[in-house]
RNA sequence: GGCCCCGUCGUCUAGCGGUUCAGGAUAUCUGGUUCUCAUCCAGAAGAUCGCGGGUUCGAAUCCCGCCGGGGUCACCA
């Protein structure tokens, strides 16, 4: 079988949004799986669009998603460079091959006169064929002109690996630009020079590109080269499920979920399963797994909603997967400022125990405050809670005393603080909701965290019974 | 407007002529898990499979028409 070789293409134009990753996803899953490679190849002939930080931009989310490329602009690769500002050569030489066959002319007209054409076509309802101004007698190509494919129109039939056979009439085929006037390619043009050149065997790519297939069609004939195989990609839609997703939609760049603290591992197994499953009920996938199962002729043909809601859950789903260390590894930037100086095995425990309310990493300042400072005590936490507001000043004092001296003892661990609590229930004849609750506010002055006897256990003697204190002092 | 693609619960989806007039997940709601939040468990509600014809003993699944949505028609990708 012939080696798989598969690239991701990236206009340089800024950030990258989740329809670029899944792409990319796509590309270096098929690579993954078949043994073959990915290959990372800057689209830059674009002048007027270009933006210089992009570049290191998307290799920043390509390596924080843990899409690695095996040839591309920083690393290399037998089919050097990657970048396509610095092939200008290739494609003026691939451009004179198609002037010398009589495949490629000189456009001579002006961009207002070509706009002039266009304008009419609108006018008249009908589609813009720039062949039907095809000039007579073009003259030679100095390069100072846009040199155009000289198209054969005819009907294509190709075969896709996602949306299955396809066809188009010769009203799909027109002479368009291969070479722009300042001298760089066309993507049109560029993309079927490289893919060649670098022995790409696979294209995947977004539905925009569907209709100009057949024009490909006719360049790839032109050339006498053998087009990859090609596989279509439907559309991320924006939210309000109208159109495709772009930055107009304010699609967040890709590495806003890293600083937000969602795993990559989650954002993969998202994009993966977003127009894609393996026909079985699982949900949740490893990147081993989805290398394993992934398939093309199971990618779906139409677009689907970006439900971040379902990012979040599957994003919680994965933290709740990873062991202790691991995780602590992941949440290093996300602490509180309060968390600083705190000992790592300190902060170990209350990951563990945070670890499941977790759903993103940048919770971890709410979720986790109290562990590391004594918050300041919070009355209304009692008065508006349903239980306890029905209590005096003097009851709840007895109450917090009576645990101050419970548990003054004992070794604080889990198991010792359920027992002492559990007999103070007991002795106090009160109900857990109204004693577990009091403490519980008390020690962590917040309205929500982990468990009682965890919790204490985590903050140990010293600071809980330090807490209980304060709360009895500032009861009035 | 021409051409092309798409159309199953709010959302992501299973389903590829009959064990499925529709399964799972998420989101929502309810109950349980000695306190809150979360997890977990149980349950509820939620899709006449865009609409209308046809083929067939039988269609979400095949065919036709219509409607709706999207893409494209750049010296952008």
């Amino acid at each position: 079988m012939k080696n798989v070789r598969t690239r991701f293409a990236v206009s340089p134009t800024g950030y990258m949004h989740v329809g670029g990753a899944r792409n990319a996803l796509f590309d270096w899953l098929l690579a993954k799986q078949k043994g073959g490679q990915f290959i990372l190849r800057i689209e830059d002939t674009d002048q007027a669009r270009l933006n210089k930080e992009a570049v290191s931009h998307i290799i920043d989310t390509l390596k924080w998603l843990g899409l690695n490329w095996d040839e591309g602009p920083d690393n290399g690769g037998p089919h050097a460079p990657y970048t396509q500002s610095e092939r200008l050569d290739i494609y003026k030489e691939w451009g004179q091959r198609l002037i010398k066959s009589g495949r490629a002319y000189t456009d001579p007209y002006s961009i207002e006169e070509v706009e002039s054409f266009r304008q009419a076509a609108q006018k008249a309802k009908k589609p813009f064929l720039y062949r039907e101004h095809r000039p007579t007698n073009p003259p030679k190509w100095d390069g100072n002109q846009p040199l155009r494919l000289k198209s054969e129109p005819k009907a294509y039939k190709w075969h896709d690996e996602v949306l299955g056979e396809l066809q188009a009439g010769p009203e799909a085929i027109d002479d368009f630009v291969l070479i722009k006037s300042d001298g760089f390619a066309t993507y049109n043009f560029s993309h079927i020079v490289d893919d060649h050149l670098m022995e790409v065997s696979h294209i995947i790519r977004s539905q925009e590109f569907l209709a100009s297939v057949p024009r490909y069609l006719n360049l790839y004939e032109a050339l006498d080269i053998q087009p990859p195989v090609m596989a279509t990609l439907p559309f991320i839609m924006a939210p309000d499920g109208k159109r495709k997703l772009s930055k107009r939609d304010h699609a967040k760049d890709v590495l806003d979920y890293a600083r937000d603290g969602y795993l990559p591992e989650a954002i993969v197994n998202f994009l993966a399963t977003l127009g894609w499953n393996d026909g079985t009920e699982q949900e949740v996938f490893s990147v081993d797994e989805l290398v394993q199962k992934f398939s093309l002729s199971r990618v779906h043909r139409g677009g689907a909603k970006f439900d971040e809601q379902r990012l979040t859950w599957l994003n919680g789903a994965h933290i709740r997967q990873l062991n202790i260390e691991e995780l602590y590894k992941r949440a290093e930037k996300f602490w509180p400022k309060d968390a600083e100086d705190a000992p790592n095995e300190y902060k170990k425990q209350v990951l563990a125990i945070v670890q499941e309310r977790l759903k993103y990493l940048a919770e971890l300042p709410d979720l986790t405050n109290f562990f590391f400072q004594g918050l300041p005590v919070d009355n209304s936490l009692i008065t508006s809670h349903k239980q306890l507001k029905k209590l005096s000043v003097a009851e709840l004092k007895e109450l917090l005393t009576a645990a101050k001296v419970a548990l003054k003892d004992g070794d604080f661990s889990v198991n010792d603080l359920t027992e002492r609590l559990n007999k103070l229930l007991e002795t106090t004849g009160q109900k857990p909701a109204v004693l577990f609750s009091l403490i519980r506010i008390a020690t962590t002055q917040a309205p929500a965290s982990p468990g009682l006897a965890e919790t204490m256990a985590v903050l140990g003697r010293e600071a809980s019974l330090l807490r209980i204190e304060q709360q009895i002092d500032n009861l009035n």
